[in-house]
DNA sequence: GGCTTAGATATTTTT
DNA sequence: TATCTAAGCC
């Protein structure tokens, strides 16, 4: 303990909006956060706060954030700052917190304590198996879709029979129908989704008093992180942990709401104000990251935004160097200038790879940067990509875990019962699980009882099991291998177990005798038992579950890197979606594929609500960035193999001329050139006198030219902007629409007089200066 | 029962 | 381009 006294030396460094928001401990409090604002030091020191000078005991105090990253980094840091008995402070995710909740209480909502977690996988297969029986075409109703339908429904606390009293399209009904039997198989299952966990754990508390009054009593404050990602359930969730204690501090930006596409609903930050009357908000502007040009940049692009809760992001850092706004040929080019400029940024300004990160709106767009650091010998570090838990061989081994701890699971018994193959086929299955579901029983019973009789026992069959005496073999070999499995829990440690599965099931030697990848599978599950040996040495049945619920709801594994994992002491590079990137920092970031199309995406430009979120994603990666910040832009791109050219993104003109500088292709000031600019030059129709004095082969194309192209036939010129071989010309085509085509890529010939064209060769990649002349009837 | 191949399909994804 | 799924074949 510290010989100052712990206030002063908590709120010492604190601004004195910051320490108000530590401070008001009674009552509700919305504390408005921008980016860099110091918010989880905030939160940190609230807590310690609560603790040191308010003596509220820590198990007393629950804070919820949305990932375990964000948990993990929150409680590191309550504890450096409360010391000891902090241990016992609840710093949870939503889904871990309620997860946590229904184990102890669920049984009230209907689970059993060892239910297990389906993903995206599990649901997908549950999905699928009932469009099979209820012969509904995948094609027609994906299965993806339906779950949405489903998801959207829980999140709005619809039942089944709610959801198929109100339908309207063929749809809704075929989705409220196949709801209800994915809820069936759910409950048979001993099973709970992402959802559930929130749904179920509202359930309990809004249907069970004495429930309520439990964890309401437990929880004498609660503080929420990201507030402005909460969907409408967890809001609920946290209302009513919070109404009688009104003790609830909530955190978050609306201008980073980045996720209502799972449901996060901004709105909540107007509701809380009204259910917790009489909430101080705070708002904390002062930025303590970036430079005054990253911030006037970010804010201007976000003042494009309607409705919005204003806010002048201030700093008293220094005004910094301007954004570089850059435009390359393709995403290869991109890639390559992107990891110029990084070098540079290494060698000139001391800004280290670990201090850089690349960031993009969607995933695909990593593969050219791999490429180009591969080539160039340039570490770097992959966010997201295949997850550990998501490989196949992993997902095996934990499905026997999952039907071992919970023998209900069907997705999991599904999963592997006939991995490795064990003559088990899909109309053995079908058949089994047939009568599974009539008799409302798990899978895993019919499976024993099978088993039961062939291993001698005198007492007939339960169910009458309509199979081939061979087929009912392979039934009973595999009921004994479970029988087995299911004894060996009782007795060892999880990663124990591990082993006698790989082995006793066959998918050891499965594994020897795969020469391609089989070492590489083996080295995964020995992971695998490396992660679960944190576990060992208590209780076994309960360590299994606990190992369990922590791979579903802990995807982020750090230590377990898998493949593509770099020593975080290396000095790489980052690439991350820029959902990914919310929440964290870099001395320079790279914002890559600023086009229409891309940001904002193709699926969002025909919806302002969705425009808006895109415009908040962009909002969320320029305020990653603390001293430099460069944009990039390709005429071109290749997408799913195909190339195409779009427009540059909208949100680039948002940014005031005066914070940019701009950059051609070759690196060279555009400026400075003295040429224009075509990311600048709207898309409009550009007048003859308005096109530079020099000849070039963009002057071939004036609007109103008669044009073909190979693939779009014959068009009209509605403008062409910049030259030579940036030259861009959009044509009106015939029943095609307007296309907007690169001159050097585009197979495009002008119309003249009668037949008389010239054809430019789409592979070749500079084109020279064409001699009017040519063109001369 | 498992392998090969054609055909379709394609944001973001904290849990 | 890559990835997945269903169907087709041995």
């Amino acid at each position: 303990m510290s010989s100052i006294s712990p206030t002063e030396n908590l709120l010492a460094g604190l601004s004195d909006r910051q320490r108000e928001a530590v401070t008001h401990t009674d009552g509700p409090l919305l504390i408005v956060a921008g980016p860099g604002s110091g918010k989880t030091r905030v939160m940190a020191h609230r807590v310690a706060y609560l603790v040191g000078e308010k003596g509220i005991p820590p198990w007393k105090i629950l804070a919820v954030t949305f990932t375990n990253k964000a948990a993990r980094e929150l409680r590191e840091r309550c504890e450096n700052l409360v010391g000891g008995g902090s241990n016992e402070l609840q710093v949870r995710t939503f889904h871990g917190f309620c997860s946590r909740v229904l184990r102890s209480d669920g049984e009230q909502v209907g689970l059993k304590p060892e239910f297990t977690i389906y993903d995206a996988d599990d649901q997908a297969k549950v999905a699928r198996r009932i469009l099979d029986q209820f012969d509904i075409d995948p094609k027609q109703f994906p299965p993806r879709a339906l779950l949405s339908v489903i998801s959207d429904a829980k999140n709005n606390m619809r039942s089944p029979a709610q959801l198929s009293r109100r339908t309207e399209t063929y749809r809704d009904e075929v989705a409220a129908r196949v709801y209800e039997a994915y809820e069936g198989a759910l409950q048979r299952a001993n099973a709970v989704d992402f959802d559930d966990l929130l749904l179920k754990t509202y359930q309990l508390l809004e249907g069970y008093p004495e429930m309520l009054e439990k964890y309401q009593e437990r929880f004498e404050h609660l503080l929420v992180d990201e507030f402005q990602d909460t969907n409408a359930l967890q809001f609920q969730v946290a209302r009513l942990l919070a109404l009688k204690s009104r003790n609830i501090c909530v955190v978050g930006d609306p201008d980073q709401s980045i996720y209502s596409w799972r449901h996060a609903d901004p709105t909540n930050l107007t509701d809380f104000q009204s259910t917790f009357q009489n909430a101080k908000i705070v708002t904390l502007d002062q930025s303590y990251r970036s430079t005054q040009i990253i911030l006037e940049a970010a804010g201007s692009v976000i003042g494009n935004n309607d409705g919005r809760m204003e806010k002048n992001l201030w700093t008293e850092n220094s005004r910094g160097t301007r954004i570089t706004v850059a435009e390359t040929y393709n995403e290869e080019e991109e890639a390559r200038l992107v990891l110029e400029a990084a070098k540079e940024l290494k060698n000139k300004d001391g800004i280290g790879r670990n201090e850089v990160a690349i960031m993009y709106r969607v995933n695909a767009q990593s593969r050219a940067f791999e490429v180009a650091c591969n080539r160039e010998g340039v570490p770097y570090r992959l966010v997201g990509g295949v997850k550990f838990y998501d490989r196949k061989e992993v997902k095996d081994i934990l499905s026997f875990l999952r039907l071992i701890s919970n023998p209900a699971d069907e997705a999991a018994l599904e999963r592997i019962i006939n991995v490795p193959a064990r003559g088990l086929s899909a109309k053995t299955v079908t058949e089994l699980r047939t009568l599974a579901v009539s008799h409302n029983v798990p899978m895993l019973d019919v499976i024993l009882d099978v088993t039961r009789v062939h291993m001698g026992d005198e007492e007939p069959r339960v169910y009458h099991v309509d199979l081939a005496t061979r087929a009912l073999k392979s039934v009973a070999a595999f009921g004994d291998l479970i029988t087995r499995f299911i004894e060996q829990s009782l007795s060892l440690d999880t990663n124990e177990l591990i082993d006698f599965i790989v082995e006793r099931s066959g998918y050891g030697a499965m594994l020897r005798e795969d020469k391609e990848r089989g070492e590489e599978r083996m080295e995964n599950l020995q992971e695998l038992k490396a992660s679960a040996e944190d576990f060992a040495g208590t209780e076994e049945r309960g360590q299994l579950t606990d190992f369990l619920e922590n791979v579903a709801l802990v995807s982020d594994v750090d230590g377990l890197q898998g493949g593509g994992g770099i020593d975080p002491e290396e000095d790489a590079l980052t690439l991350i979606t820029l959902h990914q990137a919310k929440g964290l920092e870099y001395d320079a970031v790279f914002l890559v594929g600023l086009e229409e199309g891309m940001l904002p995406h193709s699926r969002s430009v025909d919806d302002p609500t969705q425009l808006e979120e895109e415009r908040r994603l962009l909002y969320v990666g320029m305020t990653r960035a603390r001293k430099r910040l460069f944009m990039f832009r390709a005429f071109q791109r290749r997408f799913r193999g195909q190339s195409g050219s779009q427009m540059a993104s909208r949100f680039l003109l948002e940014i005031p001329d005066d914070l940019v500088t701009r950059r051609d292709i070759r690196g060279h000031d555009r400026v400075a050139d003295g040429m224009p600019d075509p990311m600048w030059t709207k898309h409009v129709a550009s007048t003859p006198a308005a096109r530079p004095a020099t000849r070039s082969a963009g002057d071939l194309f004036d609007p109103g030219d008669k044009v073909r192209h190979k693939a779009f036939g014959e068009g009209v010129v509605v403008s062409s902007s910049g030259s030579g071989a940036d030259t861009q010309v959009t044509v009106a085509f015939s029943g095609q629409g307007v296309k907007r085509l690169m001159l050097s890529y585009a197979p495009l010939e002008k119309i003249v007089e009668e037949e008389s064209a010239q054809q430019f060769d789409p592979d070749e990649d500079q084109i020279e200066v064409q001699d009017p002349d040519l063109f001369a009837p």
